[in-house]
DNA sequence: ATTTTGTTTAACTAGTTGTTTAATTATATT
DNA sequence: AATATAATTAAACAACTAGTTAAACAAAAT
């Protein structure tokens, strides 16, 4: 269901919805405190941008705070989910780290949304992140991939580098990351958006490049 | 002079100060404009941190805005000041480039705050920094430093790559910026915080490496 | 028919917050 | 020393905010 379905599909069948009242309020909760932050965003706009009253985010999360970690927990579930479909398992291990960099790239590139919740969240010293639990981390599919490619581009003598997959994860995820959330200081800073659209395949096979070439070097 | 000495000197010479209260307002509202953002911070807070009132705010600056903007201008200027400061004229493309990637890790480092204020001006899609002039980005030391380098080392024949200043520093600053900012959530996420001091030689030299690696190598 | 669950309307209440008015005092100028 | 200018302080304002809840009502479920 998008937020667009949801929308539409109210008051057609049922007069009462809650699976989707619930659903439309963390939808719009999720883009309201991805632009604004936690204390930025205002629940009368969150209401007001769906189809429900400022009531029912009390009746359904309790709080203004219990809905932003709402948010932050379905929207970690999603890139879980996400992961969970990406299979590198009979790839040669370059192949496959090449892929893994691009399927990044691509997520990053396909929900901005996701990237700024995190952004506000290390501005305000990841306070919910660390205190909530529900937070898939070392459990992250990407994470699990990594590891069997590193181990396996080792075993086979083609990856020299004493790298773990946390490190990997994160030589790739600050570039696919970089790009989307800095754009506009960038293009102000320098004339060029990274996210224009022609110039997405040079990125893309860029940060592959990058860490194929780095991975498969030789420490001096 | 710094904050502390801004703070300390006041009231043993001259009971009035322009030039030590404009900088002291300088000083406490970047890091409030850095840590809350500009509509988060407070002009309350930030009088309230200096040894001054918030009529002098509205006195030096006009108001909330023109203070932020000063914020962001000097936090800019401090950047550029402290590239100038580097030289690579007389070094091999590889020495210059592995040491131009180690000064942003050190910068990013050094200067965190700077990156929070980047980091929020994107999260308003950069509207201050792109309305106001002032910024050096083009005229950056880093970005010519970049482009003579890189001439140097495909003159050499040592850099294969076709890839401009720009996107090199796209790629390094990315890694530093990442590592900085993103710390919390990394931290909360894998449970390694990336600034930990006793990684940070292996990052500092990572980087480098990566860099170093990816324009050695040859486009296949 | 009754209970439970979902929804709407509206109010509250305590506080916020950028900005300005006006008075005061130190320093510079003549 | 007298005057003018620049720096500083204290206090108020005024419109608005914003998270939360009370109370009543209506649709589904039992």
């Amino acid at each position: 269901m998008t937020i667009e379905e949801a929308k539409t599909t109210r008051d057609e069948q049922r007069l009462r919805d809650p699976e989707r009242t619930k659903f439309e309020i963390l939808a719009v909760a999720t883009q309201e405190f991805a632009n604004r932050g936690f204390a930025g965003a205002r629940v009368d706009e969150i209401a007001a941008k769906t189809r429900t009253t400022k009531r029912m985010i009390y009746y359904y999360f309790g709080s203004k705070e219990r809905l932003y970690v709402a948010t932050l927990e379905k929207s970690y579930e999603d890139i879980r989910v996400t992961e969970q479909n990406v299979d590198v398992e009979n790839l040669d291990p370059v192949t496959a780290i090449r892929l893994l960099a691009e399927f990044t790239f691509d997520r990053h590139e396909a929900n901005p949304t996701f990237s700024r919740l995190v952004s506000h969240e290390n501005m305000q010293n990841a306070q919910f992140v660390t205190a909530a639990s529900g937070f898939p981390g070392l459990e992250r599919p990407i994470i699990k991939m990594l590891e069997q490619v590193l181990e396996h581009g080792r075993a086979d003598g083609v990856f020299h580098r004493d790298i773990d997959a946390l490190d990997v994860h994160m030589l790739i995820s600050s570039f696919c990351f970089f790009r989307i959330n800095n754009r506009y200081t960038f293009a102000a800073n320098f004339g060029r958006d990274p996210v224009e659209a022609s110039r997405r395949s040079i990125y893309r096979q860029m940060i592959g490049d990058v860490v194929v070439e780095y991975l498969t070097s030789s420490p001096t």
